[in-house]
DNA sequence: GGCAGACCTTG
DNA sequence: AAGGTCTGC
């Protein structure tokens, strides 16, 4: 393995983008099985590789920082501070950062008038522009049980990942844990990536290239390193789309149709409709698709009551359809969206956040809700709670109003 | 169109 | 089993 530069671990220069939890919880967003390469290195501060490059995020109130690693940075001075410092220096810069933040406006921030070209790939990755309070509105208008569930999970949004990590990755997913998929990501990028800097005892990676991927020794190799039957897959994937369409051919599924994009992928080894859906949702600029896994299947029947090919022994064509298209009648054309935050929240390792809300309540909630729809006119009621003001509101659910309220407000900023 | 079985490993 | 896909009835 070849030495790498040690990227500097030392005290960080954050940048910053306004952006409120309600826009974007970070947590949520990148710990929700979307992407595979994020990883908490300190208390609330998330590092991975975005663009080709290191980036390390956190978050305040209202605001979203980052430090993006030079990979020429200072090599010879940080390589030894480095070593011996470790992971003191980036406690040390995390408490300077929210110490200061306290005192003063954004004083370790690098003040600079126009957009910097590292907050636009931060926006774009983050798709800031897509205001998630609107979103979030609007399902819960149409939906109670998302109303009730959003309260607890707010903040969580799609990424626009690159559309070839994207593809590779969720290639990985089939028949698989997240835990397992996790590791096989990184250990194809430690075995095929661009070495991009060495941080805190850590080797980042850039992920590879389609031409390496393509390579015919590949399946081979990663079968060495445990991938099972699709090393295959991902050797070939990578040969079909270099040798029938081009390096550019999938960031051009961008431009055309869902349905179309979709099918386009379908016809790569590996991926069926579930994965093509995740590569059309997560990377190909797709709002509107719906993943259809083991687990939205049983999101669908347990929460949404649905019956229809619940008789059915597997997840066919059919019930792919069928079940798409109810969450896309029910959410609207970003019902992609509006299914990862019901997924986010049925994921085992969030469901301490469910115990510890004050909101608890909502299940039992839910439950008489249940029972009302069948013996009241459903349609009044919805109609009321719409219609109620902060200033109208019950002590019993005033709690959950103002939830409501600050989502808005902060979603305007 | 739907269903079974195989497919590689390992948390 | 696990965030499926492919093949053959």
């Amino acid at each position: 393995m070849a030495k790498h530069a040690v990227l500097s671990s030392g005290a960080k220069l954050w940048s910053s983008v306004a952006c409120s939890r309600s826009e974007l919880r970070l947590d949520l967003t990148l710990g929700c099985g979307q992407t595979f390469r994020w990883r908490e290195t300190g208390e609330g501060h998330w590092t991975g590789v975005m663009g080709g490059r290191v980036w390390t995020l956190t978050q305040t109130d209202d605001t979203l920082w980052y430090h993006v690693y030079n990979n020429q940075d200072g090599e010879e001075s940080s390589m030894k501070r480095g070593a011996s410092v470790s992971l003191q220096g980036s406690n040390k810069s995390e408490k300077r950062l929210k110490e200061d933040v306290k005192e003063e406006e954004e004083p370790l921030a690098v003040t600079c008038a126009q957009e910097t070209n590292e907050e636009k790939m931060l926006r774009d990755y983050f798709q800031l522009s897509v205001n998630l309070g609107d979103l979030y509105r609007e399902w819960g208008a149409a939906d109670p049980h998302f109303r009730h569930i959003a309260n607890i999970f707010p903040g969580v949004r799609m990424l626009r990942q690159d559309p070839t990590e994207c593809l590779f990755s969720f290639i990985c997913t089939s028949n698989n844990h997240i835990s397992r998929i996790q590791g096989m990501v990184e250990r194809l990028c430690q075995s095929l990536g661009t070495p991009l800097g060495q941080l805190d005892q850590t080797s980042y990676y850039d992920f590879p290239q389609l031409s390496a991927l393509a390579d015919s020794s590949v399946e081979a190799r990663l079968r060495d390193l445990g991938f099972g039957y699709r090393a295959r897959f991902l050797q070939q994937s990578a040969r079909q789309i270099l040798d029938a369409h081009g390096p550019q051919w999938l960031q051009g599924l961008r431009s055309i149709p869902y349905l179309q994009a979709r099918d386009a992928l379908r016809t790569l080894p590996g991926v069926g409709t579930k994965v093509a859906d995740c590569v059309c949702l997560m990377s190909l600029d797709k709002a509107e698709a719906v993943p259809i896994d083991t687990h939205v299947w049983q999101i669908a029947k347990r929460d949404y009551k649905y019956a229809a090919g619940s008789g059915q022994k597997s997840i066919t064509e059919k019930v792919h359809r069928d079940i798409g298209d109810f969450f896309r009648g029910l959410w609207g054309p970003y019902a992609g969206w509006a299914h990862s935050v019901l997924f986010c929240a049925d994921l085992k390792k969030f469901q301490k956040l469910k115990e510890m809300s004050p909101l608890k309540q909502w299940k039992k909630e839910e439950e008489e809700e249940e029972v009302e729809k069948k013996t009241v006119k459903k349609k009044t009621k919805m109609k009321m709670e719409e219609n109620v003001t902060v200033k109208d509101v019950k002590p019993k659910s005033a709690c959950q109003r103002k939830a409501k309220m600050s989502v808005k407000n902060e979603g305007m900023v």
